[in-house]
DNA sequence: ATATAATATATGTATATACATTAAATGTTT
DNA sequence: AAACATTTAATGTATATACATATATTATAT
């Protein structure tokens, strides 16, 4: 559905106006639909992520500050983020010796599991490879990179 | 800069994960820059957001669901981002007399005043259009609404 | 060696968000 | 008209977020 009526406005100052509002409102999109994958299991999107990049680096830990050096977002409160993940016991955390300020994280048998089961749902998900061709999805990919510089 | 760099992951499941990834980090970039430039005015993105459908429908009243209906998170809490720009007197709120259910929701003269200062400011963040012609966010607008199906 | 700066992580706090529930007014059915 | 359903908006609540500040550790400078 076009921009125009999904927020039933249907003039914009300029195509870039345009391309502002429907980068913020695809987000809404992509993460509504996300939220509602990950709900059964008990995560938030930026929990997922942080698992994501922790499952990349298995079995090897990483810190704190490398975790969130890797995150969509990186205003993110990733202590807490961890912590959240610790109680859960999807990921261990161990101060590191070799610089006690560090702290050292890793994805758990328990953690990589939950991302498997998250995978086959996340599959299920396939509207975008549904409406795109994998080339239409390297254009965008293209331009957004170009777009922000 | 290119994602993979951004977040410092060189590999990628599929160029359509790679999409995905992509909107949530440029929504991210987007919404960050745009924080920026709005709070010296003391207002949210969301509260800003408001303020414009209002603005769009001047001088006409509309009410908190039609509101809802335009706004690009339409999970996004209305009633209170109304209340909370109402403390501001950036806009007016009354119930409606027809359909007492309603509440129509004006923007103020203060509403229109601060809308031209924050216009100056965001005039000035030039970067999407520096970096991509017009037919370049053209192709990402209607590829984005394809995407979204 | 001591003082200062830089780094890594955690915490405090106000606000925002997601989602469920409530409350009031209006519509619909019988 | 009474009972029930729907719509509109507000509120409750738990969690998340943005951003400032604090704390501990390590690095650098004098």
């Amino acid at each position: 559905m076009r921009i125009e009526d999904e927020i039933k406005q249907n003039k914009f100052h300029s195509e870039y106006q345009k391309l502002a509002i429907n980068i913020l409102f695809t987000n809404q999109w992509l993460t509504t639909n996300t939220t509602k994958i990950l709900k059964p299991f008990g995560i938030s999107p930026q929990q997922y992520n942080v698992l994501r990049i922790l499952k990349g680096q298995s079995p090897n830990a990483i810190s704190v500050s490398n975790i969130m050096d890797r995150m969509i977002d990186k205003m993110s409160n990733t202590s807490r983020l961890v912590e959240k993940l610790r109680q859960k016991e999807l990921i261990e955390r161990v101060t590191c010796e070799k610089d006690r300020r560090q702290v050292d994280v890793k994805i758990t048998k328990k953690g990589l599991e939950l991302l498997e089961k998250v995978k086959t749902e996340m599959n299920a998900f396939k509207t975008i490879s549904n409406n795109l061709t994998e080339k239409e999805a390297k254009t965008i990919n293209e331009l957004l990179d170009k777009m922000r510089g």
